[in-house]
DNA sequence: TCTCTTAGTTGCGTTACACTACTAACTATA
DNA sequence: TATAGTTAGTAGTGTAACGCAACTAAGAGA
């Protein structure tokens, strides 16, 4: 061991969950109540402290923290960035989180309160970023994973994780839709999907309901890797 | 001050600067050959381990690193990932790097080398990327940097900082291309420039040279701030 | 004056776009 | 059985953007 490591004082390493989810055809966060200090009974996205005699690498983290505080796993996840200074947490003096993102359905994903937190609760995106009460700096950094969300879904990368195992055109446009706050039209919307071979017909299914019935498509499996570099 | 702080061991916790010029007509990185243990002789990544008590914040931390390694300020900085996990770094059992980037025109750029430095050298990328000799993991960082920024320059994001006070719609031409590793239509290039109105001409100055003189440009005003969250 | 090279523009056929309107398929209700 | 209502999916259409190539413009140098 190098004097580096003794010598220097390492920063309050902590990582941040902001997972994002349609509910009630809105696009909301997930926040912990917070039970302890500081900012205790507030709002904050779900995340805890690095590890590193737990934690293989950064990735296993962000699984272990979704286990800890959540009681369950995160599909999809991606890194969204870091922040750190001064001030950032008044239990250190210097502060640096680590922001991973993810997309769920909703009702595929039943998480738990966990270690730490009262409850956990999904809320709209919009409010959450306008709420000045929220503990630390995340409601801006729920600003950026949004931002960042949708300029995505504007380019069309598929909101991987997001969907249902089998879904129709109908229900993939509805979900772009939530996520932008803003209409699609349909017949641009199709013609962008299918050029871009992201998704795949699943032969034979059909989704009944009340009305005409609708293909239902997967995605396509060389669209799956998510694991482009950020932009 | 809370347990979490004393308790928990945090990681070894550096950043790292992907600095990348056009150097004879290639895209190239900056690398510096390391003087000391690990890798001694080696080359990497010009980087630092964070100093909480003298960085105010990560930007600081990038900045300061820059004076002590290369003896200069690095304008249009861009954080672009973070890497951590165990045996990145034989220094320390559990290793987090925070990778950031920066576009400069090589020729106003003049690094000297610092501490822990023996030598700079601008490589081309493409050779770096395939060094299997590179210290650490930095060839898949420079990977990724360069993916990263090829990806912006498709988008037509003007390489920032990269650019001259002012310059010929050819040279910016061409510098894209060096950054693409391929050729661009001059007409589709220019009509596509001129609807973003990122650039504006300098009124009167001309480029005089061997045959007919050219206009000279520069960035608009309002196209500056390129702080936009990443994707 | 002619040639060479780069600067900058123009014309054109093809493709992508948004928008609208249409047909198709099924349920529900009368 | 007929018809209205709703969603699924396709087709037409005028406009704008695209890539490609050809063209004109301007200076240097022989």
């Amino acid at each position: 061991m190098v004097d580096e490591l003794k010598q220097y004082p390492m920063p309050f390493t902590r990582l941040e969950l902001a997972i994002l989810s349609i509910v009630e055809g809105r696009l909301a966060v997930l926040l912990g109540k917070r039970t302890g200090r500081p900012y205790a009974g507030q709002w904050a996205l779900p995340g805890a402290v690095l590890r590193i005699d737990l934690d293989r690498d950064l990735e296993g983290a962000a699984q272990r923290i979704a286990e800890e505080r959540l009681n369950t796993g995160l599909p999809f996840l991606r890194q969204l960035c870091a922040v750190g200074g001064k001030g950032r947490d008044p239990r250190a003096p210097w502060a640096l989180s680590l922001v991973y993102r993810a997309l769920l359905p909703s009702d595929a994903f039943a998480p738990r309160p966990g270690k730490r937190l009262d409850e956990l609760v999904w809320r709209p995106v919009e409010e959450a970023m306008a709420d000045r009460t929220m503990a630390f700096d995340h409601a801006a950094l729920i600003r950026q994973a949004v931002e960042s969300t949708r300029t995505e879904i504007r380019r069309l990368d598929l909101p991987q994780g997001f969907l249902p195992e089998s879904f129709t055109l109908g229900e993939l446009q509805a979900t772009c839709e939530q996520i932008l706050g803003e209409r699609l039209d349909k017949s641009s919307f199709r013609r962008k999907i299918d050029q871009q071979h992201l998704v795949e017909e699943v032969p034979g299914e059909m989704r009944t309901g009340a009305f005409r019935p609708a293909a239902l498509y997967r995605l396509a499996a060389h669209s799956w890797p998510d694991q482009r570099p950020r932009e």
